[in-house]
DNA sequence: TAACTATACGGAGGCGCCCTCCGTTTGGCA
DNA sequence: TGCCAAACGGAGGGCGCCTCCGTATAGTTA
């Protein structure tokens, strides 16, 4: 039986799965210059492949959305399994925080279709928000262990103060001031 | 010098007045129905003008968006007049409760636009909540005076339960249950 | 009342985006 | 190396957006 079903089952193509990678990076970057209205015809040129090839990989506008959205979110929670083996405990801590503000900076375009996309979804809400909590937690876990930081926070509790913070995203200056709170809370 | 600053000054056409009035109703039934994402084509057809016409009263799908909210907002308020003059103090504040959840139910569709358009412009959204307050502070100073409910609560506290009751409208039920909440605290 | 004109109306048409469909290409497997 | 399922590309029909200008009409003036 090994990891598939039956016989006949076929490795993925190589360039199907390249041309999905480069769809997702060209959206983040187009959405996030352009806004959620703008064309899949500029993604698709973007990414360097046909529209058609869009179109499949991503059947919807929607689709398209959820996909970037959980490609983000996995990227953070891989970014923080990566800190806990390179840094120092704190300065990982510290360094994790910093990329999820930088990140809301520079998509800052994608934040509203994001916002719907998450909202009309319950379960892509759920599994960001676990992802991301585990992250947090784990880094968290390190940090108290090496008796760098308080005790008494939970990872939930820091995520949302997180969000809360950058909900103030239409503030001039706003990614100063949050940059600064999580230096001085670290 | 009168209300109008100088002698050149010309009563608006009736026409445009009636047009733009027809526009607000048809823009409000077609979002409501088919999501914010409906043509502008459908709204000037339903209004029984030409797409010019929609065009000259809402430069951009955003004014019209913001021109019915207003019109919903507006039409609250003027409700809440009414009923204070119209019906028994409880009864006036339980009805127009309950008018806002119907409006919230007819116009799921708008949800999201107006969420949005609220979301990026902050004196549309004070603009709505000045009024709803002061209509909901009449509503509830009659009823206090007369001695039918509980005097502490204010306002604002009503309205921030009222919305955030309404934010559950996508789980199955939410209307009764709203209901029935508005009416045991009544 | 009639003539005048500022104002508003309507909708054709150019443009660009959406999305499907199918002939062509390519990567995996034997 | 040959086979073919899987994937690719992009032309094209359709539709919605928005502008532009000739026409209609409400308000004003004589």
């Amino acid at each position: 039986m090994g990891s598939q079903s039956a016989k006949t089952a076929r490795r993925p193509r190589s360039d199907s799965v390249r041309n999905r990678e480069l769809l997702l990076e060209a959206a983040a970057a187009v959405f996030g210059g352009g806004g959620p209205d703008a064309s899949l015809d500029a993604v698709a040129k973007q990414a360097g492949v046909g529209i058609g090839t869009l179109y499949r990989h991503f059947p919807t506008r929607e689709a398209l959305f959820e996909a970037v959205y959980r490609h983000e979110v996995d990227q953070l929670g891989e970014l923080a399994e990566r800190l806990a083996t390179e840094a120092a405990p704190v300065d990982a801590l510290r360094r994790w925080l910093h990329a999820n503000v930088q990140l809301v900076a520079t998509k800052k375009g994608m934040l509203a279709a994001l916002a719907l996309a998450a909202q009309s979804r319950p379960e892509l809400y759920a599994y960001s928000f676990e992802r991301l909590t585990k992250a947090i937690g784990s880094l968290l876990d390190r940090a108290v262990a090496a008796g760098d930081i308080r005790q008494d926070i939970t990872p939930e509790e820091l995520l949302r103060a997180l969000v809360g913070m950058c909900y103030m995203h239409d503030q001039p200056g706003w990614q100063r001031s949050v940059l600064h709170l999580v230096d001085i809370f670290v």
